[in-house]
RNA sequence: GCGAGAGUGGCGGAAUGGCAUACGCACUGGCCUUAGGAGCCAGCGGCCGCAAGGCUAUAGGGGUUCAAGUCCCCUCUCUCGCACCA
């Protein structure tokens, strides 16, 4: 090929490969399918960030690489366009977002998606915002309700007094509102829950056998925060039992208070007379505290006695109850027992209200004294009566847990942080959720035959601050009849979370063609579960475990024969610029556009992927691209025919052999371990090697242009053709290395004396000791360092290295 | 606080327990050029040395090993996740 233009080599394939539909695959003939998909985009005013690129390019790299390995690679994208940041954006700006939306899509896809060179067939685009899309996301929702898995409870919403709206959880700042800063209160109010704790035990346990990385495993654990102990229950004096969790059942002779939370219904019950006024006080203010103000750290504990009295099932010890923040009511069964020699938060508040302090674990020698810091670790059990001597943890808990369960007192329990996903949000840019609420009926779901329910359009889609949709408004919209019996009903006006959209997608891409079920059972089977997913992991938790729990909501219903979704998922870094985040206020944000139209979306794809690592995230600099750009102009000066012949017969040399070779391995290898930092290295060296012999062959050059096209696709057409090749080099294949010509018949030998490397020595391979021996002591170099010394050992390891350890 | 991961030249970063610093950037010198924000060649961790060579260096300290950036223990620093979760 000629000199190298990037402009116009990309145009032309990107035309080919539409004019020829390169990217799409047969979904029915496929007969390897490789369902390789990456996270799908929310298209943003702003354009496509330089991290979206980063994660496309390193999952398409995938998708190329398994495509030259033989597979049927499926490669879509779409748009997850409903939601907050689209609807806020839209009022920011005094537009709609039904407007703003498509054209924001259109800019996405096809000037800038499209330059980057992505495999991607765009006919099975997805549009979360499209009725024919957000019908199945009611679909599912209404299948949810059908099978239990939905419901509708009181639930706690972050409702701003400024903006008089209710806000998502991701626009809460540091507890003040995204927009107006003012401080985010809580209400309760009516909301849909899906049952996402019915599998919580599935989605803990099925970890552990998931080929996922370690990080975002244990954001998922922790998440879902399964721990257990025993529920051990107290008889308060002239009062009812008060129910604790407890991980800790061996300190309960340590216990010497209890504390409930402020919000526990029991206090209504237990105060004793005199101390109403203090309560009611302190759990008014407890009320009007933040989330984050009361869950601050720092914060010195507060709390206040109610006046009643517990008895200690294990000891019969008269103990105080007091009412504290510090004890939630949302976890747990919103009481304690405090042990503060054996707890820290109880001992910080046992020493500021004065409150006796009882070690029942012994502390190992130099350990502080449970009066000075609380002691949590291993020990054996004292001032315990009959349990004295056991081992705490091992043998105390159960030995204390079975004793109390024989007098009904205590039972083993496990205890989850999960709760059930609220999908309500009383906003207007979502899919309206498909209920209707008649007086004689309850809330009946929306027939399938009548979805989608449409959300209108209105002009007047500012939440206004009554706590409803802005859908409420709208009469035309809110009032409808019954479905199940014909009367006057209402709408559910609210809609559902983002998060829905975006935990069925990947069914529909295979589907897209179905309008009338939301995904097709033999392309699904076909399909899916997903062979690769490729994404960040900021969405480790909300998107992974909703879809996860989808997955397995929809198997149970009998719509899926799989219950996990994802066969594999790798998460990628974060890029940073300089060292630190890109943010606006830095203003260090990279645009692609730039970079693509100076230097190539190839090199700008090349820069990306080798200026770190593709699952640590990297470094970006602006001299980068330009290098890459200059690797991209010497690979094609050193393999193309237009810059001269290429020897026609295959490279004879040895040594360009076992670089051709061991580059051709390691390249595949480091693809498939994500390296594509060190991917590139490798061929760089190839190349820094034919051009330094002036090597023009062109056996090489076919298997450069191979090796290079998962990075720099275009170039890498262009090369393939120019080599004389018909067709796309993507329907050739991943050219094979031979293991033979890695093997030198020479290698080089590294002597050590003691460990440190003295000389070198270029040796036959497969010497025995003895005549390695002889090669190494004939050396003068060696025989200095151990001339005089005993010789006392010889390390060999074989074609590598010699080691001789003297006195 | 708990959990996960990381700390290597001026910079981004390489190294299945076996030659630390691959590859690239920046820098320095040279060639070419009317010119260079182009191209090519060479050098490039630190210290000593004309050189050959030697010593030293992977956050700090200890250990295991013939051999440690890599494994183990302690300390420090940074990033991320969870966080008064009993």
């Amino acid at each position: 090929m000629a000199k190298y233009d990037p402009k116009a080599v990309e145009a032309k394939w990107r035309e080919r490969w539409e004019r020829d539909g390169t990217n799409k695959v047969d979904l029915d003939r496929a007969e390897r399918p490789f369902y390789n998909l990456m996270m799908f985009p929310y298209p943003s005013a702003e354009g496509l960030h330089v991290g979206n690129v980063f994660a496309f390019v390193g999952s398409d790299i995938q998708g190329r690489y398994r495509r030259l390995l033989g597979y049927d690679v499926f490669e879509p994208l779409g748009f997850d366009a409903f939601g907050m940041h689209s609807e806020n954006f839209a009022l920011k700006r005094g537009r709609h977002p039904a407007e703003m939306v498509p054209e924001n899509i259109a800019h996405f896809r096809e000037d800038q998606l499209k330059r980057i060179g992505l495999m991607v067939d765009w006919s099975r685009q997805v549009d979360t915002t499209v009725p024919e899309y957000y019908r199945w996301t009611q679909w599912m929702f209404v299948t949810l309700m059908k099978n239990g898995f939905a419901y509708r409870d009181r639930g706690q919403v972050n409702w701003c007094p400024g903006c008089k709206t209710v806000l998502a959880k991701e626009q809460v700042i540091d507890e003040l509102c995204e927009r107006c800063s003012s401080k985010v209160e809580k209400r309760e109010m009516e909301q849909w829950f899906f049952r996402t704790t019915a599998f919580k035990d599935e989605l803990l346990d099925e970890l552990d056998r998931m080929d996922w990385s370690e990080r975002t495993k244990t954001a998922q654990r922790q998440w879902i925060g399964r721990s257990s102990g025993a529920d051990v229950s107290f008889r308060i004096e002239g009062g009812p039992e008060l129910r604790v969790f407890t991980t800790r059942p061996d300190t309960l002779f340590g216990a010497t208070y209890m504390v409930v939370s402020p919000e526990h219904p029991v206090l209504d019950e237990i105060t004793a007379p005199g101390r109403e006024a203090d309560l009611a006080e302190y759990r008014r203010r407890a009320a009007s505290l933040s989330e984050s103000d009361r869950q601050d750290e720092k914060r010195e504990k507060t709390g206040v006695f109610t006046g009643a009295y517990a008895v200690n099932p294990v000891n019969s010890a008269r103990i105080p109850v007091w009412a504290a923040d510090y004890v939630l009511m949302g976890y747990g069964t919103g009481a304690i027992m405090a042990v503060p020699a054996h707890d820290s938060r109880d001992h910080e508040f046992a020493r500021k209200f004065d409150l006796p302090i009882v070690q029942v674990v012994s502390a190992p020698p130099g350990a502080p004294d449970v009066r000075e810091e609380a002691y949590a670790g291993e020990g054996k059990l004292m001032n315990s009566g009959s349990f004295d001597g056991l081992e705490a943890k091992s043998e105390g808990i159960p030995a204390v847990v079975e004793m109390l369960a024989r007098e009904g007192k205590a039972e083993f329990k496990t205890m989850y942080r999960l709760r059930d996903w609220c999908v309500s949000r009383q906003r207007y840019w979502g899919p309206p959720i498909p209920v209707v609420y008649c007086e004689k009926c309850g809330a009946v779901p929306v027939p399938e035959k009548d979805l989608p329910v449409l959300l209108p359009y209105i002009e007047d889609f500012k939440p206004d601050g009554s706590g409803s949709s802005p859908l409420k408004r709208h009469a035309e919209f809110y009032n409808t009849s019954c479905p199940e019996c014909g009367g006057p009903a209402v709408r559910e006006t609210d809609v559902s979370d983002n998060f829905l959209c975006s935990a069925w997608y990947f069914y529909r891409y295979p589907s897209v063609e179905f309008g009338d079920r939301p995904f097709d059972a033999e392309r699904t089977k076909k399909w899916l579960p997903v062979d690769l997913y490729v994404g960040g992991n900021e969405h480790a938790v909300l998107h992974l475990l909703y879809s996860r729990w989808l997955c397995k909501a929809l198997n149970k219903a009998g719509f899926l024969d799989f219950s996990e979704p994802y066969r594999r998922f790798v998460a990628h870094g974060i890029i940073v610029k300089d060292g630190g985040k890109m943010s606006k206020s830095k203003g260090n944000i990279v645009n692609p556009d730039e970079y693509v139209g100076e230097y190539g979306a190839d090199a700008f794809r090349v820069y990306l992927m080798f200026m770190g690592s593709y699952l640590e995230g990297g470094d970006f600099r602006d001299g980068g691209v330009k290098a890459m750009k200059g690797f991209l102009d010497r690979l094609v000066a050193a393999c193309s025919p237009a810059s001269g012949p290429l020897d026609p017969s295959p490279p004879a040399g040895a040594e360009t052999l076992f670089w051709l070779n061991s580059t051709v391995k390691a390249v595949g290898h480091d693809i498939e371990r994500f390296s594509y930092n060190t991917a590139l290295a490798r061929m760089m060296e190839l190349v820094n090697h034919i051009t330094k012999h002036k090597i023009r062959s062109r056996e090489i050059s076919s298997i450069l242009a191979r090796l290079v096209s998962p990075f720099a696709p275009h170039l890498a057409e262009e090369l393939w053709e120019s080599l004389g090749n018909a067709g796309s080099v993507f329907d050739s294949s991943w050219p094979a290395y031979d293991e033979d010509m890695i093997r030198r018949p020479e290698v080089e030998y590294v002597v050590q004396v003691n460990g440190r490397v003295r000389d070198k020595l270029t040796l036959a391979i497969g010497l025995a000791p003895e005549e390695i021996d002889a090669q190494v002591l004939a050396s003068p170099t060696v025989m200095k360092w151990i001339e005089g010394k005993e010789l006392v050992k010889k390390i060999y390891v074989p074609d590598k290295l010699i080691n001789l350890v003297v006195k």
